[in-house]
DNA sequence: CGCCATTTTGAAGGTTTTCAATGTCAGTGG
DNA sequence: CCACTGACATTGAAAACCTTCAAAATGGCG
């Protein structure tokens, strides 16, 4: 049930281009003041730059499955990525959207993945080998600590979330949902009003716990309730 | 929506009854080994056992409510407890149940607390003031790394929650929620089959995000399809 | 322009909620 | 001892919301 079956890899797996190593340089990477690494000093940059891969992705590209064993872990440099879990049934249920600067892969004590991550758009994601992120992380206190912050956080935003999938109708997980990008938005210093959407209306559902055409309703009714003004299929002004 | 009002404190509010300190010895605790406190050496339990302080409380009494200043965090020493949140139109939503060896009160950087604690039943609890235990903590990987591991083992754990909440029909729902206390109460050392309910209907409600009349009508089919057999009110086998 | 994927809309059906009533049980007092 | 009470749980019927199945519309791209 909750549970996840072995998956399939689709036929874009290990089609990453890796990126030529001058341009991803960590002091040009414009995700790393809401990065991890933003917290790091120039020595410890210094040697991320050195055993860091950065790879461009594409669209729908797997960056790491459900039950594959965790040999690194992952940092958005640029673009989104969605983290999800395939059901025995085969549903999908989306975890969560991520920004440049998330950091994704970590996990208890776990061997393998429990999520599986893949690109939305186009994305630069930095990987790094789990054994020398986690030497680094051994000699600093200062990235510990920053782990358990961004840790407290996701529980957090995971409690939120629990309420809006459990307690309220589709048309106000959906308000609610476009205000919580908005606000990841701006905390990237992007524009959060008017906001696009980079995931289609699929994983918006899956996001949700709702239906593709619920998700489609809602947000035809927002529209005609004046809470949402549509600027095209994927960008929208919350009023 | 998702925010929350001032509460009302109710006329249990400060009641608990402190227990004589030469019973609440963390050496004659059997909750310590499932403890953060079962990570520390002798001289760091030596060192809680004095700034602690240990209450008993009755059923409903809070232990904290969401918005106030966090000044302790707690540690489940027997009995349990519910995390809740109540929403802005009175609901409420239950975050989880504590058994004994749980810790809260823990956040990313708030100072106050996000959610709700009372105790279902009598329960006895520990507190620590957030100054001495930061203070222990900062000078002890073992601890943080054992509320990092903490913390992980919490978001998998909603990890499932989300996806019980947001796929599952209710009478699912139900399975898989004495699926986990039976996990549960065995990782604690009590019998996993049968289980006790320490909860009521309305709070499996709350935290299955289901009404009390879903749950009641779910666990009477459950005990029609025999996945389950009633052995009272509160204590069933799962077939 | 035409194709294919995605999105939207429609209508019927299913699950859960809501509102209402009944049932159960432990505690209390006559 | 038994009726009464109040909290909690169960059951019933109608309504609400979402899903399912089906079809039409939209939009990007060769």
């Amino acid at each position: 049930m909750v549970a996840c079956p072995p998956m399939k890899k689709n036929d874009l797996y290990n089609q990453q281009v890796e990126k030529h190593s001058q341009l991803a340089k960590c002091s040009l990477c414009s995700a790393k003041r809401f990065s991890i690494c933003g917290k790091m000093d120039e020595t410890q940059v210094k040697k991320v730059d050195s055993f860091k891969r950065t790879k461009n992705y594409k669209d729908k590209q797997p960056i790491f499955f459900q039950g594959d064993p965790v040999k690194s872990y992952f940092n958005v440099r640029s673009g989104n990525v969605k983290i999800y879990r395939l059901l025995d049934d085969g549903r999908m249920h989306i975890m969560g959207f991520l920004y440049p600067g998330d950091f994704m892969g970590l996990s208890s004590d776990q061997d393998t993945y429990l999520n599986s991550a893949e690109a939305i758009g186009n994305a630069e994601i930095c990987s790094f080998a789990i054994s020398e992120f986690d030497e680094l992380n051994k000699n600093s206190p200062e990235i510990t600590k920053e782990l358990l912050k961004r840790n407290f956080q996701e529980i957090e935003f995971m409690q939120k979330q629990s309420i809006i999938i459990g307690k309220l109708h589709a048309k106000d997980r959906l308000m609610e949902f476009f205000k919580n990008i908005s606000a990841q938005r701006k905390k990237i210093g992007l524009p959060d009003n008017p906001i696009s959407l980079p995931m289609n209306r699929q994983d918006i559902a899956d996001y949700l716990a709702l239906t593709i055409e619920t998700v489609s309703r809602g947000i035809t009714e927002l529209k005609n309730d004046q809470k949402i003004k549509m600027i095209d299929k994927n960008k929208l002004y919350i009023n």
